[in-house]
DNA sequence: TTTAAACATTGACATATTTCAATGTTTCGA
DNA sequence: TCGAAACATTGAAATATGTCAATGTTTAAA
């Protein structure tokens, strides 16, 4: 399953949704920007777990980090979300160019 | 992390597109429905793979699976991915009952 | 009834993910 | 300069995921 670049990334960004933690720090953040320390008041892990996922998040582009002093301030990565749902868009949308397209590539047998 | 089960459900949307083979698979069934055997010939995977894979795909509700004699037919869930959509608008949207609303609820320190 | 096609399930294995405690790094204030 | 706050990294352990060969199940055709 090679895929192109474009394809891996959004695996990518669809592996980090699919965790629990990293849904609610999305929640989090969709309510107000804010540090490590104020996600982390607001869930039951550890101050390295959270790390662990605030590194997911932002490598993923859904979350941007920015340092403040000794903080980081997260906030919700708008382009990053508008690139997931053009993808998402585009993977169901009808093509033209459709290689299954011809007569012969269907699963049923002809009765003639 | 106790979420609420649309939660669950959706991360379990987000965890079958997590992968490049199930990704592969929606784009060859947006171009046409077909059959197993027909997915199997354009995947460089084992039949038992795909069939694994299928299950995932169909219980999140992402591909329907409709039986014809010996074949199965799978096809794009069109609802399953128009939930999809709305959870993601959903998720990054503006709440009024935000929490942490209050001026109080920052990082930052006060500087008075 | 026997055979074969189409797909599912099982068991075994390798790899990936998630978690925490412990420790490292950076920055600010005393 | 020293200590503490805020966050990152590492190492170890548990669990989840993806893969295949082998086998099971269902259905239709011979």
């Amino acid at each position: 399953m090679t895929e192109d670049k474009k394809t891996n990334e959004m695996i990518r960004v669809f592996k980090a949704l699919s965790d629990p933690v990293r849904i609610e720090v999305i929640r989090m953040l969709s309510c107000k920007e804010m540090c490590a320390r104020k996600l982390l008041e607001g869930l039951q892990i550890s101050q390295s777990t959270l790390s662990y996922h605030m590194k997911i998040l932002t490598e993923s582009e859904l979350i941007l980090a920015q340092k403040k002093q000794t903080r980081i301030h997260y906030s919700i990565n708008k382009s990053g979300f508008d690139n997931l749902h053009s993808f998402l868009k585009n993977l169901t949308a009808k093509k033209a160019d459709c290689i299954f397209n011809d007569k012969n590539s269907g699963c049923k047998k002809k009765n003639n």
